[in-house]
DNA sequence: CTGTTAGCGCCTTCAT
DNA sequence: ATGAAGGCGCTAACAG
C-alpha cells in the first residue's frame, strides 16, 4: 500500500504538502497540487483513515447499535440514519445486538472502540439502564431511539404512543367495541407503558367501564397467548389490540387457539405491524412509527450533540399513522346503528 | 482518557511491560504484574484499539456487507456471521446496502477502511461484478455469500438451489400438478438461474412438456405480475413457484389480482418466503435456506483465507428444506388417484 | 524479568 | 507557497 511518502517522493513534494492538498487546508499552487494529484493517481494511494483518526481524533462515523435488524421497523430507522449520516458525509457503522444484553454491551463497545464520533441506540434492551450512565462518561455522545428512557437526561427520539393508542381506541369504540382487551406485554418498557396509558385515555373518553377490559402484561408472551386465548373462548370481546410485533404474533395465535377469526367476530389492531401489510391476511389495521424519519432526527439531534456538548437534552416525538384495514372493519358495517 | 504511559508510571514499569501485561506477550513477575493492573483499574485504562491496529495491521475484525438487513434470510446470515466472529474472538462490523450499488461500494470501501481483516458480501447488488475483481488485491479476503459468481475464483457459500427446486417440483408433480407457472426474476443472478435450471430438472423428470409450463423472467415485477395475473385469469394452471421473496410479493398479487385463491384452486410455493410463516395466510410451502448455517460457515471459510491466502477458492453449498405447508396442500387430496 | 526505542501513517504548528 | 519535525498510543525488536 502506498503511503503518502510514496507520493511525496514521485510528486518532488513533501508530505506536507500531501497532505494539504489531501484535505484543502491550505493553498498549494495550481502546478505542484496536479503533480500531487497525479503522483496519487499512479501510486492508487489512499488515505489511511486510522492513522488519520487517530491523529485528529476523530473519525467522521457515527455508530448505530440495533436490537434486531429483522424488525422492517428497525430496518427503516438504519436506512433512515444511514441516510442521513451519508448525507452529512458521516460513514455509518452498526451492530445488531439481537435483543441481547450482554451482545449490546459488546457492540456499543466495539463502535466505541472504533472511535465512533457518535451513537445512536436503537431499542436497547432492558437491562441496558444500568449502562447507560457509564456512557454518559464516553466522549461520543449518545441519542436514543424509539425506546426511551425517561429518568436519564439523554437526547431521545420517539413517538407519541400514548396518542397514537388513544386515537386508535377512539376510532375502535366509535365503531361500539366496548369490551377490549388489550396486549401490553412488558410495561417496563417506557414506549409499551405509553401505549397502555393511551388505552385508558381512550376508554375514559367513552366513558367505558375500565373494569371491563382485559389488560394482558407481562414477559412471557406464552403466558400471554394462553390467557388471552381463555378469555377469547369465554366473553363476548370483540376488539383485542397488540401493542407490538411479538404481542401481535401471541395475540394472533390467541385467536386461533380461541377459534375465533378475525376480523369476522373479532376486530384486532397492532403497533409496528408486519412486513408486507397488504400481504397479510387478514390485512391488519396498524399504528406505524415514522421510523426512517426517527433515523434522521436521531441523526440531527447527534450531530447538534456533537457541535455543543453541553446543550440540554432534548427529546422529539414524531407523530405515528393509523393504517386502517379490514381487520377493524367487519364491526363497523354490522354494528354502527344506521 | 488514560494511557498506557498513565498506567505505566502509577504502576511504576516501563509501558513495555504494559503492554505486555495486556498482551499476555511475555512472562512479568507476579507482583508487577499485579501493581499494572491494579493501576489498569484505577485509571480505567482500556486499550486504544485504532493505535493498536495502526501498530499491528490487524484489527481482529471482519466486515459484513448486506443488502437488505430486513429481509428474514439476511438477519438470519447476519446472526450467524456474528456468532461464529464472536466464537473466534472477532468483532463485526456491519454495512448495509439497502440493494443499492453504489450504497454497496461505499459501505465496502467503509469497512476495508476500518482495516477489517477480511470481508464477508452477501447478496451483492448486479452490479458487484465489476467492482469484485478491484477487490481481489485488497489485503483483506473476501467470501460471498448466498449471491455467486460462478465465474471468480472466489470463496463462497450458497444453497443447492437446483437440487432444491427440482425436489419441490418433484412432489408437486407428484400430486398430479402438470401446468407451472415459475416466475424465476432476473436469471442473471446465479441463484435464480440455478433454481431455474432446477425447475426444467423436476419438468423432465415427470415428463412432462415444457411447452405447457410458463416461465417467467425479468427485472420488472409488475410486469411479471400482470403477465402472470393474465395468464391465470385465462389458463387452467394449478401451479405457482416463486422464485424468492420479492418474487413470491408479484405473484401473490397477480393469484389474487387473477380472482383465483390460494390453495383452493391454485397451489403456490415459495422460495425463502416470509417472516412468521406459520402466520401469513396462506401458510406457504417455502423452500429455506439454513440461512444461520450458511453465515457460519461464510467465517469458516474466511478464517481460513486468512490463514492461508494462497489456497484455491472453495465453494461450499447447503442444503436447503423443503417446508410443506397448506398452499399446496388442497391438490393432494382432490387429485391423488385413490 | 524488565526497559529503551524505533516506527505505524498521518496532521499540524512553526519556520522559512 | 512550501518544508521540517513532533507527536497521536501502541507493539516489537533489541538490550540489558
Amino acid at each position: 500500500m502506498a503511503t503518502m511518502v510514496d507520493v511525496a517522493r514521485i510528486a518532488g513534494v513533501s508530505i506536507s504538502t500531501v497532505s494539504h492538498v489531501l484535505n484543502g487546508t491550505r493553498n498549494v499552487e495550481r502546478s505542484t497540487k496536479e503533480r500531487v494529484l497525479a503522483a496519487i493517481d499512479q501510486t492508487g494511494y489512499r488515505q489511511d483513515t486510522l492513522a488519520r483518526a487517530m491523529r485528529r481524533s476523530k473519525t467522521d462515523s457515527i455508530g448505530l447499535v440495533v436490537s434486531d435488524a429483522g424488525e422492517p421497523a428497525f430496518a427503516d430507522m438504519a436506512h433512515g440514519v444511514e441516510t442521513a449520516a451519508a448525507a452529512h458525509g458521516l460513514t455509518l457503522l452498526l451492530a445488531n445486538s439481537a435483543e441481547d444484553a450482554d451482545r449490546e454491551k459488546r457492540a456499543i463497545r466495539t463502535l466505541l472502540d472504533r472511535r465512533v464520533d457518535g451513537l445512536v441506540l436503537a431499542r436497547a434492551a432492558d437491562t441496558a439502564p444500568d449502562l447507560l450512565p457509564s456512557l454518559q462518561n464516553e466522549k461520543a455522545p449518545l441519542v436514543l431511539l424509539d425506546r426511551l428512557y425517561r429518568d436519564l437526561p439523554l437526547d431521545q427520539v420517539g413517538a407519541e404512543n400514548r396518542e397514537s393508542m388513544r386515537t386508535l381506541v377512539n376510532h375502535l369504540t366509535r365503531l361500539q367495541h366496548i369490551r377490549f382487551a388489550v396486549v401490553a406485554g412488558d410495561t417496563r418498557v417506557p414506549a409499551l407503558s405509553e401505549r397502555l396509558d393511551g388505552f385508558f385515555d381512550g376508554i375514559r373518553d367513552a366513558h367505558l367501564e375500565i373494569a371491563n377490559q382485559l389488560v394482558l402484561t407481562g414477559t412471557d408472551d406464552d403466558e400471554i397467548r394462553a390467557l388471552l386465548a381463555r378469555d377469547l373462548r369465554d366473553s363476548t370481546r370483540t376488539a383485542v389490540i397488540a401493542c407490538s410485533t411479538p404481542l401481535a404474533v401471541a395475540a394472533l395465535l390467541a385467536v386461533e387457539d380461541a377459534g375465533r377469526a378475525t376480523p369476522d367476530n373479532v376486530a384486532f389492531a397492532t403497533f409496528d405491524g408486519f412486513a408486507y401489510p397488504d400481504l397479510f391476511r387478514p390485512r391488519l389495521t396498524t399504528v406505524r412509527q415514522p421510523a426512517f424519519d426517527m433515523g434522521v432526527a436521531a441523526v440531527s439531534l447527534l450531530l447538534e450533540r456533537i457541535e455543543s456538548p453541553e446543550g440540554s437534552p432534548r427529546t422529539v416525538r414524531l407523530r405515528q399513522t393509523l393504517e386502517l384495514r379490514e381487520s377493524t372493519e367487519s364491526f363497523e358495517a354490522s354494528r354502527i346503528p344506521s
